[in-house]
DNA sequence: CCACCCGGTATTGTATACAATGTGCAACGG
DNA sequence: CCGTTGCACATTGTATACAATACCGGGTGG
């Protein structure tokens, strides 16, 4: 935990500063799909030079935020409809995979924790809080059932909004809690099948709620039907 | 198609012939977990500067490769066996739904011309050739049943083996090969969880192999239990 | 009138140079 | 003798400068 604290302390990189900056220009929705990020311009903007924005652009192309075309440019990536409940159900996949092996695998201690931890999640009054606890939960789940390899692959697929979340999304937090609950429940009683459909579950309703607020927030035109 | 092809031909800039070198170098067993990368050093041996070895180190950081640290520098990731059981189990999942969609969506054109690139996959004679083959099977199916986003998604977690996979992996092949006869039957008979399951066992058995294939190689140090 | 070619210009890709940070060792004090 | 502090070095992070490539307009020939 004092490793986190560090890294978290630890003053990000340019490269760093400059990929927030672009992922938030798009959830704001000054930048929508199809969009050119020219780096000049957005290096003269923020003050840096072009070297961390090309590099939090190759971040943002390994994310999927946008795509990077060799010698052509950046273009921001689409976020309709169809593509926000793919990330989630993708989303869904993984947690519900790690899900599983927690449900198989988790000691008295780690169920003792995981309900200490849901306490915690309903207990806080701040959403900074609530969103710090939900973390630490995340980061749990992750360390009892996912190998490295595993949780880098969730990181590289983030939420679609990172910080602010439940400010964003205003049934994020019920939802996630109701999930985890869910979650605690099958693995109590070591269903790994119950335990992978409450994390599926939980994200497929994280996702048509992101997709709500995107849909309030005009980042995404309309209803999409597949 | 054209687009692929010129994409294809479309020489790779230096960032990217980095990051082949030093996949390669992690593949062959040169580079083992907790190694570091210099980046200095990698450039002085391929002739570049060190910026695009530096857009190299930053794109096998998201693919999971390496861990880059702030200041501190980017080292091989794990591979034990967990690590690969993990990444074909991930990427059985995600193919898993892509084949359940196609299931649902498919026309019946769409199911003749997946059955005539299945006979091209059975005709190949050459390894290359039926690679190709099968990127042509992998992008039909992509494009008939993912979004863009879902399919940056499996790009990202490109196969542990990149180039040379079916000579790397000598049973890799028939493996493909039941697997898409297995897919294109549970599609022809619209049952979407036949086709799920079929990918998802095809890409568990291609986990099993690419391990054999790398503890033989001595890459991957040991059978380890989970 | 249309298709093609060909420079000029804008933008991206890479090399070099300098600044900032982390690491290891040695000297010092307890 | 052990822990700590501070400096020198190695390495990474970023800015600047130059090279390479793609886009866009006019011009030319058919």
């Amino acid at each position: 935990m004092s490793a986190t604290t560090q890294r978290r302390l630890k003053r990000e990189s340019s490269s760093e500063q400059v990929a927030g900056h672009i992922r938030r220009l798009i959830m704001a929705g000054e930048l929508i799909t199809g969009d050119r990020l020219r780096q000049d311009e957005i290096a003269d903007q923020l003050g840096v030079s072009r070297i961390p924005v090309r590099e939090a652009i190759i971040t943002l192309d390994r994310e999927g935020w946008v795509n990077f075309e060799s010698h052509r440019g950046a273009f921001v990536a689409s976020f309709a409809a169809d593509d926000i409940r793919d990330h989630y159900d993708l989303r869904g996949l993984i947690f519900g995979l790690v899900a599983r092996r927690v449900a198989e695998t988790a000691t008295a201690d780690d169920i003792k924790a995981l309900a200490l931890l849901l306490r915690a999640m309903r207990a806080a009054t701040e959403l900074d809080e609530f969103a710090a606890v939900n973390e630490r939960v995340i980061g749990r789940l992750l360390k009892l059932a996912a190998s490295p390899r595993l949780t880098a692959a969730l990181l590289v697929t983030p939420a679609v909004v990172h910080e602010g979340f439940f400010e964003f999304v205003p049934t994020g937090r019920a939802i996630q809690e109701t999930g985890i609950a869910a979650l605690l429940k099958a693995v109590r009683a070591r269903s790994a099948d119950a335990a992978d459909a409450a994390l599926r579950t939980m994200l497929r309703r994280q996702g048509d709620a992101v997709l709500a607020a995107f849909t309030a927030s005009g980042v995404v035109a309309a209803a999409g039907t597949r």
